[in-house]
DNA sequence: GTACGGCTGATTGCATCCAATCTCAAGCCT
DNA sequence: AGGCTTGAGATTGGATGCAATCAGCCGTAC
């Protein structure tokens, strides 16, 4: 029984998006925590939660694979992908620089308006005390509405995958943070703000490498949250 | 007949790489002009040229969708994609900062003999005149290696995807080149080689920065080689 | 003469089916 | 007793088949 009742979602439309939403769904799965990193992931499973065959299926897989977040072992099965210490460091030393040259294409395209919805959210980022999963959603929230003005296609696509790479991590190695380090992050989002405000790109882009630069070095200190193995 | 016959190149062995062949495939048609931009891509074509089901096909296809070699639309078909201007830049633009990055993790752990066989490459990048096909594979090649020390992981890919982005568009305009700009590229080459010989990371990375910088600029001057239209 | 609706062939999306391979544990040999 | 072999079950890889959709063409109505 693979096939979804006709009844529940209509005639089974053929809108040629199954493999999308199916890879929506896995994606979600890892970035919440719901599908940890190692865990493993069956197509015959994932054919009866979306009410669809394996074909579909195997499309989802191979897409998630090429985004890094599955690793696939031919005739084994495919895993939630793990990341050592150095491949960490890695892509948050990618986003040092891709980052700021993102908010570049965004910052003289946010309107005023939007850079006070950023001011309000960093306000309340402020105010997230040692609520971890708090933080982590309006931290998300904050940097995806600074660069929501960008017209950019590829580059804006890879900051995204960028940061669903690591997501299944940042859970671990926020909720290590000492109130200090927390606050200096909030100081940096007003920062980031206020740069904005003043129409000052180049400033804008400096606070947000160094920003993520000091969240590398932070993460450095936590290599416990890494496997150890494939290092 | 979709399936190869069995005693062409065996038992049809299956080794579950038949997508990747097949990507593998696509991806050089498209690199080497093959296939150009906007061509169709026919998944039966395909199947019967590769010996192989639509299955792995739909796989492959789905892999380039990822890379951005493909553009896929729903129940219509796939088609190699086209890009313009903007986004050459786009690419361009992110290259300048990601290049410079994996040339910093390579550059450290390049042997004397590494770096000599660069000094080569470099000098036969010299002699291709207005070669352009051999000034393009030679290009790559020195590029390539000047990367090869680097053990990373996701930047490596990355920067591979980049370039394979631009390869279309690329033959066309280096060949506009004038013979001073070549020159230019020549002695940037050179500098690097310069830079790495004397183990100063830093100044290789700047000078491969306003290399990639440069070239840019120059494709900005050349803007008929990019489709009109989805601008 | 032009616009609209239906038909046909080509193509895609997906379900189903079978074979190859892996996992893992039980049994055999040394 | 311990390591190797072997079988069954689970799982994946790939082929085939069918329905849905699309592009293009023709005929008809106005």
């Amino acid at each position: 029984m693979t096939t979804a009742p006709p009844t529940l979602d209509g005639p089974r439309s053929r809108d040629g998006d199954a493999h999308a939403r199916i890879a929506d769904g896995i994606r979600r799965g890892i970035i919440d925590g719901t599908r940890p990193p190692g865990s493993r992931i069956l197509q015959e499973d994932l054919a009866a939660r979306y009410g669809a065959s394996r074909v579909p299926v195997r499309e989802a897989i191979r897409q998630l694979e090429y985004e890094g977040l599955l690793t696939v072992v031919p005739n084994a099965g495919a895993w939630v992908s793990t990341m050592t210490l150095a491949e960490c460091e890695e892509i948050y030393r990618m986003r040092e620089r891709l980052e700021p040259l993102l908010l570049s294409y965004s910052a003289p395209r946010l309107t005023d308006d939007e850079i006070g919805a950023l001011a309000e959210l960093a306000d309340r980022i402020s105010d997230t005390g040692d609520d971890t999963d708090a933080f982590l959603d309006l931290d998300a929230a904050f940097h995806h509405a600074s660069y929501a003005a960008a017209e950019t296609t590829h580059l804006t696509d890879l900051v995204v995958r960028l940061w669903n790479l690591t997501a299944p991590y940042r859970r671990s190695y926020v909720s290590s943070w000492t109130p200090d380090a927390r606050r200096i992050a909030h100081e940096e989002h007003h920062l980031i703000v206020a740069a904005l405000r003043d129409r000052d790109t180049e400033e804008a882009e400096r606070v947000l490498g160094g920003h993520i630069r000091r969240t590398r070095r932070q993460l450095a200190r936590t290599p416990e949250i890494f496997s150890l193995s494939a290092g």
